[in-house]
DNA sequence: CGGCGCATTGACTATTTTCAAAACTTGTGG
DNA sequence: CCACAAGTTTTGAAAATAGTCAATGCGCCG
């Protein structure tokens, strides 16, 4: 298999995107054993309450990670782009509190999490980028809080919509002036704790702004610097410049 | 100084709540050089944008964690009790995306946190117990995430209540059946993502219905089942029972 | 005792939800 | 190729929830 098509590039690349790391710790990484799966669209990779066993990496696809109350609201908590790792929350705790779900049919590549742990003890460069990792999706849990707490619906659609869209671009650097998202207007209710009709309507204004465009379950936009200005998004918590500890 | 009274044991102690450390480990951490400080009613610990220097502990008072938006707008993401440690969620981060704030006067024991994070970089319990702290807030967010996008604005506050009360009861295990919490109307409010006039309402009917009762800038309740229930709470997302990885 | 900050009240407004029905897509099987 | 079924999206109107504004009350501290 060319290093290019390993499933685990991503995985390290989700690590490296913050903490650098040697060649050495790169390939120890890679050499890890994992099992690739291919999951139908709302497939669920971790379910609340389950016991972890796996870390690993979204190789191709879109996930969401949720939870639900007891009266059956749901509410997602981040959403997870392909290339990106998942369950490093769960690495050192022994129930998970929510659960992965597939947003579309996709490829992941699972990795026995203690294999993962027993490589971080003797490598701190690795134990470290996963502990940054971990940290750097703790301060956009923040932001998601701040983001259905204290701004408007059509704010919290178009905010929602930037931090994927600088994620994403943060992963591939390469200039993209349009992207497209495969998200349902229920998912998208869900993520800002609204109801789907009202991210009808909502998006139907977005749209006559001529901030984004829409297609079933999916959403495409092309002038993200107006949402930006709409939603107040400020990139910094997404902790993507590295200028690490002095 | 007494080890009973020494400022650094209720670090140690947030530590070890969900992870065991050895007596070596422990007097470790309580030989870190450190800073006391007595901090009046809304002074900052850190503000967002700083660049972290310490971490540390609330030895006396309550504190919070909260971020705004550019038109204002605050919203709390965390409650600090006294004893809790903070800012390990910056410990690997050089810019903090969330101010800390005094709820009430109080004390506050820094440490460098280049210091705290040379010495988990040799003892792997001590790296492994903070790692897990960090695991648990972030729990805690998710949680917070959906109680605010999920929940009505009374099984919200129910909630926070229930929240709290829990980490105090893990902290002190003695019973409890009353406590009382230090927070205004306004604070309330800007952590459940409602206004506090609306806060008003709610504690009215919360009070009608036996649940709590109101005191200037302070809240006490008794009835923590009845307000569990209301709240749909469930304490396994605090993640307290350790059951520690196999 | 005065002033300040916090809490309360009431009337009004805005936003969002709820409910019910219709339109539209997409995929399936005859 | 068409008809049907299932899921999503759209629409409209009514209801509930929460926000705004302005005025008043209360308690604490100097």
């Amino acid at each position: 298999m060319p290093i290019a098509a390993h499933p685990l590039n991503s995985f390290v690349a989700a690590l490296e995107l913050r903490s650098p790391m040697s060649e050495s710790d790169r390939s120890a990484l890679l050499d890890l054993p994992f099992s690739l799966r291919t999951l139908e669209k709302s497939s669920y990779i971790l379910r609340e309450a389950d016991i972890p066993i796996n870390c690993g990496t979204l190789v191709s696809g879109y996930a969401f990670r949720h939870k639900t109350t007891y009266s059956g609201g749901r509410q997602l908590l981040s959403i997870l782009l392909p290339g990106d790792a998942f369950d490093l929350q769960n690495l050192y705790l022994n129930a998970s509190d929510h659960s992965i779900q597939m947003m579309t049919r996709g490829d992941v590549a699972l990795i026995d999490r203690r294999l993962l742990n027993d490589l971080a003890a003797t490598r701190p460069a690795i134990q470290l980028a996963i502990f940054i990792k971990v940290l750097a999706e703790a301060a956009m849990f923040r932001e998601w809080i701040l983001n259905i707490g204290r701004r408007s619906a059509e704010e919290r659609i178009a905010h929602l919509l930037c931090e994927i869209a600088t994620r994403q671009q943060a992963k591939e650097p390469r200039l993209i002036d349009t992207f497209q998202l495969p998200i349902s207007q229920e998912e998208l209710a869900d993520a800002a704790g609204i109801t789907p009709i009202h991210v009808g309507r909502i998006l139907k204004k977005l749209s006559t702004l001529g901030l984004v465009s829409r297609g079933r379950q999916s959403l495409e936009y092309s002038d993200l610097e107006g949402l930006g200005r709409l939603a107040d998004f400020n990139p910094s918590y997404l902790h993507l410049r590295h200028d690490r500890m002095p």
